[in-house]
DNA sequence: GGGGTCGGTTTCCTGTAGGTACCTAATATC
DNA sequence: GATATTAGGTACCTACAGGAAACCGACCCC
């Protein structure tokens, strides 16, 4: 599950420990992880949605890791499901709450991203032709 | 090298595009892609640093790794590499102008991570309390 | 001439994420 | 009775990221 960064946590005894102590990792496990940020994505501009739908929306993802995703992203308390136990099963998946409190976090990405992107375009053409 | 996430860009054809729209992901694999947040945190904390230094600050990244993530970086623009064609050779690595820029954003970062993290921790000990 | 240092590079090997394909229960429709 | 539907579950397989270890060149020390 920690598969995406640093190995083991730390007991944060201060200065001696390297970048585990890194604060930020422990979050990109949870909100950064494969998948999860379209399927976050999709479910704030679509809303609410049942699986099928949501199977549609976010890009090209399989049933099967969808689920998976959808599985942690609960789990995190990150989306909301409800099961109508009806005869073709329904199912619907929303974010929660504390999925929308990282809203102004998403908002800080799409705000470096307009006024930077450009520039990490420029240091790769450039670094490509210098590396001919 | 595009591994992270969601398969191809997309003309940004607006909505009927579905999640390749979703604005943050090419700065996932820029920023957040394997190792690139505790190499250039621990560029941020201790400054510029020599390779060696830099494989030992960080937790526990082989060297091959190292030089792949550096490279990328890099050439991204975030790090700047300073080659000193000495006899041992010296090679120094500081982070870039650019790549300070992304200091609010781990700011933002840590602060949701201070804010919700522990939130995030109750929901998984009553989801798996839930599912016996 | 043997060993050490630095900044990698190369080769080999493995774990695992993720894809494909097929299965289910319960009903409704044809 | 055949077929479709939903929300997955399961078995199998493959590709690739990443770890381990050996190697390198140019010089220094002893």
């Amino acid at each position: 599950m920690a598969t995406q960064h640093p190995p083991a946590p730390h007991d944060s005894t201060a200065d001696d420990a390297p970048a585990q102590a890194c604060p930020v990792t422990p979050v990109l496990d949870i909100v950064f992880s494969r998948w999860t940020t379209p399927i976050l994505w999709t479910l704030h501009h679509y809303g609410r949605q049942r699986f099928v739908e949501l199977n549609r929306n976010v890009g090209t993802i399989t049933a099967k890791v969808l689920t998976q995703r959808l599985r942690q992203l609960e789990r995190d308390g990150l989306v909301v499901r409800t099961y109508h136990p009806e005869v073709p099963p329904r199912v619907e998946y929303e974010i929660s709450e504390l999925g929308l409190s990282l809203a102004p976090l998403f908002a800080a990405l799409t705000n470096w991203s307009e006024e930077h992107l450009p520039e990490v375009e420029r240091a790769r053409t450039a670094f490509d032709a210098a590396n001919t």
